[in-house]
DNA sequence: TCATCAATTAGACGTCCGTCGAACTGATAA
DNA sequence: TTATCAGTTCGACGGACGTCTAATTGATGA
């Protein structure tokens, strides 16, 4: 994992709202959009902007299933984040 | 560690900078102020303002030694954040 | 005592970013 | 086809924050 891309993750974990719903995606194999704003009090343009930060940092991964998205934890990528964060 | 302990110490990590000042000052024991100016082209006001932040979350203790400021890791805070972030 | 040096503080500036409402896309079902 | 619903995109707003310069504090040493 590059340089860039620990920054990004770290940069994308410091919000606690966007930290909040990484945990709820982790927490279950997979989580629908309207699952989380169920558990989230936030707007849906808010939500989708948070999930696109989530995504673009590899953290999570997404899938159409009809009118829904699937929304799964990509464990790897956090495990190689936590292996840097723990050479310090 | 509480909830509010993690989501500063992740806003306290997510700049880059600051984080770049923290893998030095942990890659020694000690550091002064003028080490990591010598280190990191940043100002002394923005750095005292980094060291601040670092300090105020835990992740380091600083000392002062005459006219300089000695700093160093406090790597059981480090850990247990990072025992945190395991468990998600 | 006075000059110098390390570090802090105060204040200002510009940028980044979380948030929302509104308009839009695309899929389902009647 | 049309209405409805899930999610996205756009544009705007406001607050948070990293950075700097300038002034200040406090300690050292000549």
């Amino acid at each position: 994992m590059t340089r860039v891309e620990m920054q990004t993750i770290s940069r994308v974990l410091a919000d606690p709202r966007r930290f909040e719903i990484l945990e709820k995606i982790a927490a279950q194999q997979c989580a629908a959009c309207s699952e989380l704003r169920a558990k989230v009090p936030i707007t849906a343009a808010t939500l989708s902007h948070h999930l696109k930060e989530l995504e673009s940092c590899g953290l999570v991964e997404t899938a159409r299933r009809g009118k829904f998205i699937d929304v799964t934890f990509r464990r790897p990528v956090w495990n190689a984040y936590l292996k840097q964060l723990r050479s310090i």
